[in-house]
DNA sequence: GTCCAGGGTCAAG
DNA sequence: CTTGACCATGGA
């Protein structure tokens, strides 16, 4: 096991981070701590004050993965001064960092989140990686990697219950591979292209797996905040709206804004 | 039984 | 460039 701790750690809460719906791999523990698995190895992470405590079964960049070193006090002053309707979602959910996840992870995952809602797509994954991936303890399990769904073929993914998106994902793992843009525009093109991604999908790729954070992906859910509380409607308004009005944080305005319409509808 | 979920593809207008 | 039927699945 492979100890570390974070000291003075601000603008982070674990609830936020790993339930607002970037990431499919964590679950909470009774003690509020949050197990997940990410890249080989199975962690642990809790908080406690300002105090953040990993314990993992190997080593790992945390403070990367973690997005530990980006000043989020900064980004929500600056989201709040140009935009003050925003300021209720950022008070809801203060402590979400965007990941550095994956890319290969993020695109799969996406994938198959397409017309399906949170807790099926974490079961959806968790049986993928049973049942493709490597065996890390007893319970936990890599994300399968590309190559490997690329062998298979779409009955062996029938008992994952992917419906039309199984084809998708064998697809798009063959035609994957790790690249190099140089600009965002080549890269979304690029994801585009692939079978079963689109402009939703693509935008949380480049957000989730290429760190752009000028994305603003626009789901259900952006559409509803959208609507009740800026009044605009229509994809190519809200993208217009983002662009201008959140800029390169526009990822950030949305993960605030996502996750404060998402989970605030539970306690309604 | 109907509606919905972090939508995309394809054909038609 | 936009619109709409269709796509599997399971929970509400």
């Amino acid at each position: 096991m492979q100890k570390k701790v974070f000291e003075n750690v601000k603008d982070i809460n674990l609830k936020h981070t790993f339930e607002c719906g970037q990431c499919f791999r964590w679950n909470k523990n009774e003690d509020d701590s949050y197990t997940g698995v990410v890249s080989s190895l199975v962690a642990t992470v809790s908080l406690i004050g300002d105090k953040l405590y990993i314990e993992a079964t190997d080593d790992f960049d945390w403070k990367r993965y973690l997005d530990l070193d980006r000043d989020y006090g900064k980004i929500k002053k600056e989201l709040v001064a140009k935009d003050n309707i925003i300021r209720d979602a950022i008070d809801y959910g203060f402590g979400i960092r965007i990941l550095r996840q994956d890319l290969w992870e993020v695109i799969a995952s996406f994938l198959i989140s397409q017309n399906n809602n949170i807790p099926r797509i974490k079961g959806c994954i968790e049986n993928l990686s049973k049942l493709h991936g490597e065996k890390i303890t007893d319970d936990y399990y890599t994300f399968p990697k590309a190559d490997v769904i690329a062998k298979l073929k779409a009955n062996d993914l029938d008992e994952i219950k992917l419906g039309y998106r199984a084809k998708y994902l064998i697809e798009t793992a063959k035609a994957f591979e790790e690249k190099e843009f140089d600009s965002s525009e080549e890269a979304y093109e690029w994801l585009l292209g692939l079978s079963g991604v689109g402009p939703k999908v693509a935008s949380c790729v480049m957000l989730f797996g290429f760190g752009y954070y000028g994305a603003y992906p626009v789901d259900v859910w952006v559409k509803k905040v959208m609507k009740e509380l800026y009044g605009i409607e229509g994809i190519n308004n809200i993208n217009m709206f983002a662009k201008k009005t959140f800029g390169d944080y526009g990822g950030f305005a949305q993960q605030y804004l996502f996750y404060y319409m998402r989970d605030k509808k539970d306690k309604m």
